[in-house]
DNA sequence: CTTGACATTATACTTAACTATAAGGTTTAT
DNA sequence: ATAAACCTTATAGTTAAGTATAATGTCAAG
């Protein structure tokens, strides 16, 4: 499939999977003679896999170190294991962080449920310099 | 207590704590004669939650949001809340995208577990173009 | 057989979020 | 009293991740 037809199926646009190309986020394709980029259909499951991961929180950088591994000729199995564990953990530390900020929140919004009249909003009082 | 020692307290350097202010994150504290920013206790935590909200992937812009209420006069504690309430449900999508996220790896994982002698590594094989 | 929708490269612009530099004023420590 | 370590504003530079533009080539439809 052409660029264009990448394109649509993955929901990004041409110039960006051409980005991705030139920083060496992913591989080249093939051309045809006319020197189009011709994209296997594994391509949209690459972007979308990088699409997923940009989603959550990962820097293209980072993705890159997962596919990296890839022009090494020394990497084993193992050697992907290890850095997809690691991802894990990252992931792990995102989640924690996440469930702490939504428990901080759920407390300032019931601080409001309990606000009684003649009472600032708590929320605002938080959050405001000169308190 | 000045810039630097704000800036010490909470991590961040000087130059990003006006940047802040420049933009309009956070509120212009008071001067002393000399025309020095001095700030209140409270500086510090409103940084802490800005520094926490990045953390997990909020933008200056998103945070902003949530401040922004402050200089609204219409604003009531119900819109405090109502916008509270609005952010906890983007953590759960983050939550939930993370989640999958997570098991996929893990997933790739147990591929790589499973594997046997002359098979390629299945999580580059699942990375690779050209397959 | 030409018009419009695609493709190519190369270069420049944009936005977010800093970070550094210059040119100067103030405070503190010796 | 003078040097170091702070502060001020204003301006410029940086990195990440695109997005747009120009100049040109190719292909498919009427």
């Amino acid at each position: 499939m052409t660029i264009g037809q990448l394109a649509k199926a993955v929901h990004l646009n041409a110039q960006t999977i051409r980005y991705y190309e030139r920083i060496g986020l992913i591989n080249k394709p093939g051309t045809n003679e006319a020197g189009y980029r011709i994209y296997p259909e594994k391509a949209a499951d690459v972007l979308r896999f990088i699409k997923h991961a940009k989603d959550i929180g990962f820097s293209l950088k980072q993705i890159s170190e997962i596919f990296s591994l890839d022009n090494n000729k020394y990497n084993t199995c193992s050697n992907v294991k290890k850095l997809a564990e690691e991802k894990v953990y990252e992931i792990d530390k995102k989640l924690n962080s996440l469930k702490l900020m939504r428990k901080e929140l759920l407390n300032l919004i019931s601080l409001c449920e309990e606000k009684t009249d003649g009472m600032e909003c708590p929320i605002l009082n938080i959050l405001k310099f000169e308190g």
